[in-house]
DNA sequence: GCCACTTGACTGACTGGTTAGTAAGCACGC
DNA sequence: GCGTGCTTACTAACCAGTCAGTCAAGTGGC
């Protein structure tokens, strides 16, 4: 297949996701999100399942480059992970759509090995990326000492919940994330880092 | 209608739900469990939103039920919060369905107004239980001054994370419980309650 | 330069299956 | 005999996936 039609069905069927939502996203919806016929979709993907695998492996690998971050502080790291977090993705004006979208993937993941293999990979490296941050942290004195893979676990399972609650119950993820800094601050007693983030 | 057969319609739905999930629970299905047929039930319910709507109602009321806690002791209160959310209902074997279908009941509710609404009157709930008794235990003296608000949304945010995490990377609930308990006792200095609960 | 053929991308019409909801009629207690 | 509670049989809509065939862009032989 070509990479501009790859990507091409990728888009289309992330628009098609966020207007319609993954319960009422059907092929014929993503055929017109495209400009082509279902039938051309059944072409280049045997089946909806496949077609879904491979846009989520899309998704993810977009994400986690988001995550990736060189700093040598592990100060700037935890804020630039913060970030990537909670800050929607450029250009992306419905990102409220898709954290809509993407909760309903999480509801379906107990039927589905896929969607559950690529969410825990997607939490292993979310988890990780605190826990040695907040790990280097405390090595090099900046943070007061802390288990960092029970740090981690904490952190992420807020930021799961302020996903749920953005998408439930309407509400803002800033609240979220003021709260989980504070907590970070409370348990690392983060002095503030002075480097710009790279 | 007859209690007997709400009551009976109820826990069809709650068992044909915990079966097959909310994305493949159909009128069928649920007068299936009944032992109806699926018109006795669209005698008894003009839709199948109606029916759902319903079971939704008895369901978080149920569940609010058990939030009720008298004891005056905050401390009681707070613990008796943490087992309510965390300890599966009597006698439900499909705890784990349970809370596969509640998520995605969560995820539905930005296309439904009354998911939504009742969601959030259940998340209020909980909220004012947790900062209720944060606000008198600091008053009694019994924990370090804290925003009570902020403390309880803290806590339901970790508490919504962890209902995710277990129906999306099936982790058991137990960990999450662990690092809220650990927050508390963090964020508030708890001596242990020496009451039992009521 | 032209013809026969292949290949990749695609279309429109269709199939089989599943769904919520409806219609018409039946049993039975009062 | 009449309403309440129910059944069987149906409908209209919608879905994923299939199929036969179209079209354009090659490819090789001569």
């Amino acid at each position: 297949m070509n990479d501009e039609t790859r990507e091409a069905v990728m888009t289309a069927t992330h628009r098609a996701l966020c207007t319609h939502g993954f319960a009422d996203l059907t092929t014929q919806r993503i055929a017109d999100e495209w400009g082509k016929s279902k039938a051309a979709l059944h072409y280049h993907y045997d089946t909806k399942e496949e077609l879904l695998r491979t846009f989520l492996d899309h998704l993810l690998a977009k994400f986690e480059s988001r995550l990736a971050c060189e700093s040598a502080d592990p100060r700037v790291r935890l804020d630039t992970f913060v970030d990537a977090v909670f800050a929607p993705v450029e250009a992306d004006d419905d990102s409220r759509e898709f954290a809509v979208a993407l909760l309903e993937i999480k509801a379906q993941a107990p039927y589905s090995e896929t969607y559950r293999d690529r969410l825990a990979a997607l939490d292993e490296r979310m988890r990780e990326t605190v826990a040695g941050a907040v790990r280097d942290g405390i090595e090099a004195g900046h943070f007061r000492h802390a288990d960092p893979d029970d740090v981690a676990r904490f952190v992420v399972t807020a930021i799961n919940g302020a996903h749920v609650r953005e998408v439930a119950l309407d509400e803002s993820p800033s609240e979220a994330r003021r709260l989980i800094e504070g907590y970070l601050d409370d348990a690392l007693g983060r002095d503030p880092a002075t480097e710009v983030p790279a």
